[in-house]
DNA sequence: AATGCGTGGCG
DNA sequence: TCGCCAAGCAT
């Protein structure tokens, strides 16, 4: 095993957190962790992952849910393609591998959600096999050993951090390996202001020699994001709310909100917007009532301010053909998995009691 | 291959 | 307050 392999699991082994999926790692319990730990910091998965395990504690539970229960439990977490992704594989394998996740990565390879690196991540760490992972964390950390300048994605860098990882891999432990250069990352070597006097391998690290840890990863600008205002509904009628699924693919695809949409430039009020969003989307017509709070909300790609208003039907329209909308009280909003701006106007709406008819 | 996809924590 | 960043994947 070379040097930095053996000093890092060293460290690893002195100082590796306890996590849920370490104790009983199960391949299952593994991947469920993996799919989750996508993009999202360990903190935020843990009671995520301990509330999962608890409702699927095993792959066939999760196969024979309900997709409604699935995106429930991942409310909070974002990428909820993920959760319709983890669902369809269990479902999968349970169809065609038996209920046995498949070992070999070009077999994992191929169920939905599941990419090189969570593909390396399973066969190395449930099954011991010498993949290399190559997340943030591991670019962040072998481009500070190599004090490497070119910017995150360009192909030349990812070619030479591939070929360092793979060089880097011992052939015994390879998931110990891999999960001790991304705890490292984590904890040791963050993107800003790392703890370079705690890290195992400062002393082999060039970044470090040289001073330049903190400019490092380099990475292209990013665009700015454009901000639109939205309008939303709350449409009431017997002491109950109307909310609406979203379509399954895309943004909160398959969550449920409170309709309406984004104020365009024919739109002489919020009023009017909200009055065309409701006849576009649902073929209905209404009247707006009131303010129900201004929300404001960052995604990854853009950012809103959204209006809600209490609203009513006008006489004679019925909701009775439309598939994708459900009449709830306010207690049972809970149900239904929504996204953090709906879950907030969901939330007021529980507090606070609807107008009388 | 460039872009869309959530949310929370942090400085 | 606001931009940055995170155990990436699909198309």
């Amino acid at each position: 095993m070379n040097a930095l392999a053996a000093d890092l699991l060293r460290w690893y082994d002195a100082n590796a957190r306890v996590l849920p999926w370490r104790s009983n790692p199960s391949p299952y319990r593994i991947w469920v962790s993996e799919v989750m730990l996508q993009q999202t910091q360990v903190e935020t998965v843990i009671p995520y992952f301990e509330r999962f395990m608890q409702r699927f504690s095993n792959l066939e539970a999760l196969a024979k849910a309900n997709q409604a229960e699935v995106l429930q439990l991942w409310e909070g977490l974002g990428y909820y393609s993920r959760a319709h992704n983890l669902h369809k594989a269990a479902q999968l394998v349970l169809q065609k591998h038996e209920g046995q996740l498949p070992h070999t990565y070009a077999e994992l390879l191929t169920l939905p959600g599941v990419g090189s690196y969570i593909a390396s991540a399973i066969a190395s760490i449930a099954f011991q096999q010498p993949f290399p992972t190559l997340d943030a964390n591991c670019r962040r950390v072998y481009i500070r050993l190599l004090n490497l300048q070119a910017p995150l994605g360009t192909p030349a860098l990812e070619r030479k951090l591939g070929e360092y990882a793979e060089q880097l891999l011992p052939q015994e432990r390879p998931g110990d390996f891999n999960q001790a250069v991304m705890e490292l990352g984590e904890r040791i070597c963050t993107p800003k202001t790392p703890l370079c006097e705690q890290c195992p391998l400062q002393n082999i690290c060039q970044a470090f020699a040289q001073g330049t840890q903190n400019s490092l990863p380099q990475r292209y600008a990013k665009p700015p994001v454009p901000h639109y205002t939205v309008t939303a509904a709350v449409i009431t009628q017997d002491q109950q709310v109307l909310i609406a699924q979203r379509p399954a693919n895309g943004l909160l695809g398959g969550l449920w909100e409170f309709p309406g949409g984004k104020l365009e430039p024919q739109d002489v009020s919020l009023e009017d917007c909200l009055k065309r969003e409701i006849r576009e989307e649902l073929g209905l017509e209404i009247t707006v009532e009131k303010e129900f709070g201004v929300y404001h909300h960052a995604y990854t790609h853009f950012k809103i301010t959204l209006h809600a208003f209490l609203c009513t039907l006008l006489p004679g329209q019925s909701t009775d053909s439309l598939r994708h909308v459900r009449w709830v009280k306010p207690a049972q909003l809970t149900d239904f998995a929504m996204g953090k701006v709906d879950r907030q106007i969901a939330r007021r709406l529980q507090q606070s009691p609807l107008p009388a008819p």
